[in-house]
Order: C-alpha cells, then structure tokens, then sequence
DNA sequence: TTAATACATGAACAGTTATTCATATGTTGA
DNA sequence: TCAACATATGAATAACTGTTCATGTATTAA
C-alpha cells in the first residue's frame, strides 16, 4: 500500500493527473529491465535478422545457407548473426570448418510467431 | 508436394546444402510478411516507445502523463506516439484539449509481456 | 606447406532514427 | 476576442545501423 500523497513528486500543476501519473510510476518497468527488453525487440526489428531467425525457427542452419536463404551477402550474415549471437538469441557449433547456427530457445521461436500472427489480424 | 531437384535455382557448388536451402525456402516469410513483422518489432525496439506502451498497457494516459511517466518532453512524446499510432499499436480518444491514449488491442500487451519474461529468464 | 574453403571482422559509407527547438493547431474559459 | 493550455508537427542535428569491401583466421585436403 503506497502513500501517493507522499510518494508522489510531480503531482502538481497543469494538466498532470497526479493519481495516474504515481500509479503508472508505481508499476513501470525498470529503466534497465526496458533497456534489454527494447535490446531484444530491437534485434526482431530488421528484416534481414527476422529472416534468419525465423529460417532458423524451422531447422539449423550453416552461415552460408542462411545467405543463400535470405539472399544476402556472407559478410552481411556473419555480422547479423555476431549481434544475435551476443544477444543469445541463437546459438552455434563448429564442425569441421562449418558453423551451424539455430535459436538459443523457442521462447524467440514464439515471440516470432506472435509477431507474425499480430500483423497477420490488422 | 515439391520437387526439390527442380524447384530449387540455387543447388549446386560449394558448403550449400541443396536440401537445407530448398526446405528453408520452402517455409520462408514472404518479403512482404517479414517487413511487416520487423516494422512491429522495431516499433517495441526502443526504450522510450517502450516504456509508453508498457504504461499504457496498464491504464489510459494523456499525453502530458505519458510524458511525466517516461520522463520525457512532451514534444518527443508526441512524435513517438504518431509512430505507434501510425501502425495501430495505440488508439486514442479526444476528450476537450487532452487526448487519451490506450493500447489497440491486448496483442500488443501480450507481446511486450513475453519481451519482458525472456530477458527475465536469460 | 600450400591452396582452397567457411566464416569472422574492421573500416567506411549511406541511410535511418530519436531528440530538441520553434512554431502551428485546436480547445477552453474569461 | 483573447490568453492560456494540450497536443502536433516540421526542420535540424547528432547518434546509430546495416551493408559492402577488403582482409584475417581457422580448417581441410592435396
């Protein structure tokens, strides 16, 4: 139980809805926690790595069938793949001198789907 | 039912793995689709957005308690919520001089939540 | 060892994006 | 009609992002 009166300091003046305001405050996420949620998002955000992620979604993939999938430059899908990588989004093993990639967990694999299917109901 | 040796134009030469790329191909989002997609995901991708459609997933905010919620000017506020207005991620209702903001749809809430339980669990 | 292959990476560049400032629009009450 | 206020928006700018090109590393086979 919060004491809004008091906890509240930018409950005055103008068109501010002091009640509101402390509410919204009260259950906001982090500003850290809202960093890496967007630092997620924000890897979901390209269409290149959109691509790559959900052809990984279905199956492991090399780096250069990835390119060949996505129709892109290997350089440019080595450094898509760097940023997921260290985001943890995918993962990786060597064989040989072949890297096979795939999503670090189907938590991803489902975000992709729901992103999918919201823009598949507007 | 697909012929792979005849559907697939990019099955020869090098590390490609003829069966891996037709297959992905296969099942690939359209262009089109994963433009889509990404532009959703974008618009998650950034704290500031962020922060707004997770505050406006709780409650209805006018645009000056968005501002003093997210601790931005109200200028910003504004521009960021043409974004997300602009792909029906929030509506809004007039009301005299204020407009209110909510969320369009509880897909979009559904989504954020899922962003904020993965990087909770990594 | 050497050449070929798969992948990674640094630098450079072009394009995009978020914020700020100044100003515009529209509503309300005096 | 005017002043105050809530919100929107255009322009400018600084920061960021994605791709390409050149090159580096590691692995394999000859």
């Amino acid at each position: 139980m919060i004491d809004f009166e008091r906890e509240c300091d930018v409950c005055e003046e103008l068109c501010e809805h002091p009640q509101n305001i402390c509410l919204a405050k009260a259950d906001a996420i982090s500003d850290e926690e809202a960093q890496l949620v967007a630092e997620t998002f924000k890897l979901l955000g390209d269409t290149t790595r959109l691509k790559i992620l959900h052809a990984l979604s279905k199956r492991e993939l090399c780096v250069c069938d990835i390119a060949a999938v996505v129709q892109m430059g290997q350089s440019a899908v080595s450094h898509q793949l760097r940023l997921l990588r260290g985001s943890r989004l995918v993962k990786y093993r060597k064989e040989g001198k072949m890297v096979w990639y795939s999503l670090d967990d189907e938590h991803i694999s489902s975000l992709l789907q729901q992103g999918i299917e919201h823009i598949r109901h507007t």
